[in-house]
RNA sequence: UGAGGUAUAACUCAGCUGGUAGAGUACUGUGCUUUUAACACGGGAGUCUUGGGUUCGAUUCCCAAUGCCUCAACCA
């Protein structure tokens, strides 16, 4: 392993710790009273505190020096004086220890005491402190001036991404998101349980992945020795739940889907399904705009939200819009009742893609997502889609073809998606082989047929209806990022590239091989014996040479090139 | 999958027409007892992403590969 200049000064330091009694990872717990944030709330002249966190900062004049901490909670100054930490004569701990032997990214605790500086800022007066960590790697270290400008921001989105614990100890803003997103779930459990719903957890692995059209990731269970799929959805179980008996259950379900990654998608991702016995849709978007509401006001205090140049009002009530409607308004086409063939026509018109496996469903969508998606910035519901997009739901209760379901709209994307539940077997069936008919014509989305599932509505399913949230997209839309990457702690990423090993390639061994038989070699004979390019000769017999292999002798007579004894 | 962009010190980035690379921060040495992007004066630190090619000579030009980014495509 090849360290860097600044990682070998550092394990020389741990050496020095160690030989002056000091463990720089001591097993001890370290009784912290106290957090950066609540020093700064409940400041008191004087008042004695013990904090731990990570030095981030430190400003050395000689005999005394500033430095920051970091905690949990943000950060704190603290104040070391050669004299308050070494009160007898030796001055060793601060001399060396806190100036020669610390680093910043070291973890430490302090024992002292709170004071204000001359220029107001409150600050930990250090009487001890302990190494409690040493850091063996230095930090990528942004500084931010006074006027809150950000200098050297560690922003390669790779190395963040990758190194995520980096971007979290040096990106405030990185850690702020995902507090935002933990209590973006907990705002939603909170809601849910006040109504009495159940958090339940079922199964990852499933034998049939439905519930969603989508690419499932495939696995193998040796000992049942069948084949698995990660779940796409948890849909289905969830109904099976109702028919069992249970009024209202949520999931937040990590889903997976074998498909393209990029900026607002990743193979994993969570959704959290809701479904709620004897209501509808018009009652699930009266409760969805109401839970929105409520979670962009215990994140910022305001309904009003920034994404991007927008800003997005989250007060309810939101508008309702059918979804032929909006296509008739944004291309001026009524699609109501028409035939797959007309339908197929207008999409040329529009100049849309389509081809024979599509059937109605998929054109509305593509039309829907290419004509009228990008227009509904702000919270809108688009309600009552066509019957052959959506073989879940529920067929609508006064208009023919339709089906009772929403798409709340934000930013242009679909945030939630709900249905009134189809709870009719027999009808639900005959949609199952409608899927299946998608199928068998090339659509490699269709729904497979869940035999148990029908079993279960067969039983009978109260009328239900579900919804299912995308949390990463919220989280996004809430903390004004416009990735995916942004909002997960651990993007899936391509993995990293192995280090070139050391070994000698063929051309070196040849090489090595004709020095050894001539023991020492004129360096233009032996490159012309080599037969190698100029470019291949002089990365060969550098890496030789470098390698302590062989060395190159300058005389009189010439360059020569022997063994190294 | 396609089209662009990019890869140089631990971090953020310069580097002209080919001649072994610089700055700020960080690190290191000295000084400095209320500073705050601390300061002052020194110092050292690099497989110029990888592999080929052209050339006397390539970080630079050409070819290819790989990662990351953007935009398309795909995507309930």
């Amino acid at each position: 392993m090849q360290l860097s200049e600044q990682e070998l000064v550092r394990r020389e330091k741990l050496v020095k710790l160690r030989e002056l009694g000091i463990d720089p990872y001591p097993a001890n717990l370290y009784p912290v009273t106290y957090y950066s944030k609540q020093i700064k709330d409940r400041y008191a002249e004087g008042k004695e505190v013990v904090i731990a966190g990570r030095l981030m900062s430190r400003r050395i004049q000689g005999k005394a020096s500033f430095a920051e901490l970091q905690d949990a909670e943000g950060r704190i100054q603290v104040y070391f004086n050669r004299d308050e930490i070494c009160t007898g004569e030796d001055k060793t701990k601060y001399n060396e220890v806190y100036k020669k032997l610390l680093d910043i990214g070291d973890i430490i605790g302090i024992k002292g005491a709170l004071f204000k500086t001359q220029v107001g800022e409150i600050t930990v007066m250090v009487k001890d402190f302990d190494v409690l960590t040493k850091a063996l790697r230095p930090l990528p270290l942004p500084k931010t001036d006074k006027d809150g400008n950000v200098y050297d921001e560690f922003n390669d989105p790779e190395l963040r991404y990758r190194q995520r614990y980096a971007d979290l100890i040096v990106n405030p803003r990185v850690k702020d998101t995902f507090v935002k997103r933990t209590k973006i779930t907990n705002v939603i459990r909170d809601f849910y349980n006040a109504m009495g719903f159940l958090e339940v957890e079922t199964p990852i692995l499933q034998p049939i992945p439905g519930g969603a059209a989508a690419r499932p990731f495939i696995t193998h269970h040796n000992t049942l020795d069948m084949p698995l799929y990660l779940r796409i959805a948890n849909e289905l179980y969830l109904k099976r739940l109702i028919v069992g008996g249970f009024d209202g259950v949520y999931e937040f379900s990590k889903d997976f889907r074998n498909e393209g990654m990029d900026r607002t998608h990743n193979p994993e991702f969570t959704v959290m399904e809701m479904y709620a016995a004897y209501k509808d849709y018009n009652w699930m978007m009266d409760v969805t705009e109401r839970l929105l509401e409520k979670i962009a006001l215990e994140l910022h205090g305001t309904t009003k939200v920034q994404f991007g140049e927008h800003l997005i009002d989250y007060k309810a009530p939101y508008q309702r819009i059918g979804i032929l409607d909006a296509i008739k308004e944004h291309t001026g086409y009524d699609l109501y009742q028409k035939s797959e063939d007309e339908i197929r026509e207008i999409c040329k018109k529009l100049e849309l893609e389509v081809d024979e496996t599509m059937g109605i469903g998929k054109m509305i969508d593509e039309i829907f997502g290419e004509k009228c998606e990008p227009h509904y910035v702000q919270p809108t519901f688009i309600i009552d889609y066509p019957v052959e997009m959506s073989p879940l739901t529920k067929k609508h209760r006064s208009k023919e073809g339709l089906t009772e379901r929403f798409e709340l709209m934000v930013n242009g994307k679909e945030l939630a998606n709900a249905y009134s539940e189809l709870n009719d077997p027999i009808d639900q069936r005959e949609r199952f082989e409608e899927q299946l008919k998608l199928s068998e014509k090339g659509d490699d989305e269709a729904m497979f047929i869940d035999q148990d599932f029908l079993r279960a509505l067969e039983y009978g399913m109260p009328p239900t209806s579900g919804i299912g949230i995308g949390i990463d997209r919220l989280t996004m839309f809430m903390t004004n990022n416009e990735s995916i990457q942004e909002v997960l702690f651990f993007p899936q990423m391509k993995p990293e590239q192995k280090t070139p090993s050391v070994a000698l390639n063929d051309e070196e061994k040849a090489v090595l091989a004709v020095i050894q038989k001539e023991e020492k070699i004129d360096l233009n004979t032996l490159k012309s014996q080599s037969g190698l390019s100029n470019k291949k000769w002089d990365k060969t017999i550098k890496h030789l040479t470098k390698n302590n292999l062989a060395k190159v002798n300058k005389t009189e007579k010439g360059l020569f090139v022997e063994l190294v004894d």
